[in-house]
DNA sequence: TCTTTATTTAACCATAAGGTTATTTAACTG
DNA sequence: CAGTTAAATAACCTTATGGTTAAATAAAGA
C-alpha cells in the first residue's frame, strides 16, 4: 500500500462497506456493534475496517463504557476536497470550450440558414 | 477488487504514479512513453496503471500510428464529485455550528469584560 | 469475583495489486 | 521484406487486502 494521507484516503474510500459506514456515520456518533448491523460480515471484519477508516484520518474514535463510539473526522475529506478542486478547473474549462464551441456551431448553423434560405431540414 | 463504478474510481485515484499521470494528461493529450519518462518504472508498469485508469473511465485512449494516445475522460470525477458533494455539505454545516458557537462565546465575553471592567488579560 | 457485553488481536487463507523480465503484436520505414 | 519503434501480453514474484474463526482484553454488573 502507498503511505501518502490522500493515497490512504482513496484506498479508504475505494471500499462500499467503509462509503456506507461513512454514510451512517454522516447521521452521528454511532457503535461499532449498530455500524455492524446492517453488514453480512463479522466484528472482526467491521474492526477492521474501521480501522482502515481511522488510519486514513476519516474517523476518529473516543469511549463510552465498553463501547468505542466512531464520527467522522472534522477535517476528513478536506485533502481529497483539494485534490479534486485542480480537476474541477479542467472540466469546467473543458465545458466551457464544448459551450463555445456548441455556440460556434449554432451561429454557422443560423448564417447558413439565412444564405440557403430553409431548403432542407 | 470491488466492482461497482466509485469503488473502481478511488482504487484507480489510490496510487500516487496514476495521479501523478493524470495530472500530466491534465496538460493535454500524450503518448505512453511519454508519460513513463518521469518515472523509474518499467513500461509494462505504466502500461498496467493506465489500464486501471482506463478500466475506471478515468482516461481514453485513441491511436496515432503506433502511439497509443492518452487523455481525461470528459466526466472523470463527475461521480467522485458527485459523492463527495453529500459531505461537503456536512462539514460545512459542521462549520456553521462550530462558527455559530463561537461567536456566542465571543458574546459571552464581551459581556464579562463589561461586567468585570477590564480587570484581568 | 464471576459473568456478560463490546471490541480487538492473532493466526490463517484466498485473491488482488503492483512490480519485474521476456515475448508478442502493430504500424511505420528503408 | 527486414528492421525499428510503440505498446501490450504472458508468466511470474512479493506484498497487501478483505475475509474467516478462535482467543484475548476492557469495562460494567450480579
Amino acid at each position: 500500500m502507498q503511505t501518502d494521507p490522500l493515497s490512504t484516503k482513496f484506498a479508504a474510500l475505494a471500499d462500499p462497506t467503509r462509503r456506507a459506514i461513512l454514510a451512517r456515520l454522516a447521521l452521528g456518533e454511532t457503535s461499532v456493534t449498530e455500524l455492524a448491523k446492517p453488514f453480512d460480515m463479522t466484528m472482526p471484519a467491521i474492526s477492521k475496517h474501521l480501522k482502515v477508516l481511522e488510519g486514513a484520518g476519516l474517523i476518529t474514535r473516543s469511549r463510552d463504557a465498553q463501547m468505542r463510539p466512531c464520527k467522522i473526522a472534522p477535517s476528513a475529506f478536506k485533502d481529497v476536497d483539494g485534490w479534486l478542486e485542480d480537476y474541477r478547473k479542467l472540466w469546467e474549462e473543458r465545458f466551457d470550450r464544448l459551450d463555445a464551441y456548441l455556440q460556434k456551431l449554432q451561429a454557422k448553423q443560423r448564417k447558413k440558414r439565412r444564405t440557403t434560405k430553409r431548403k432542407g431540414a
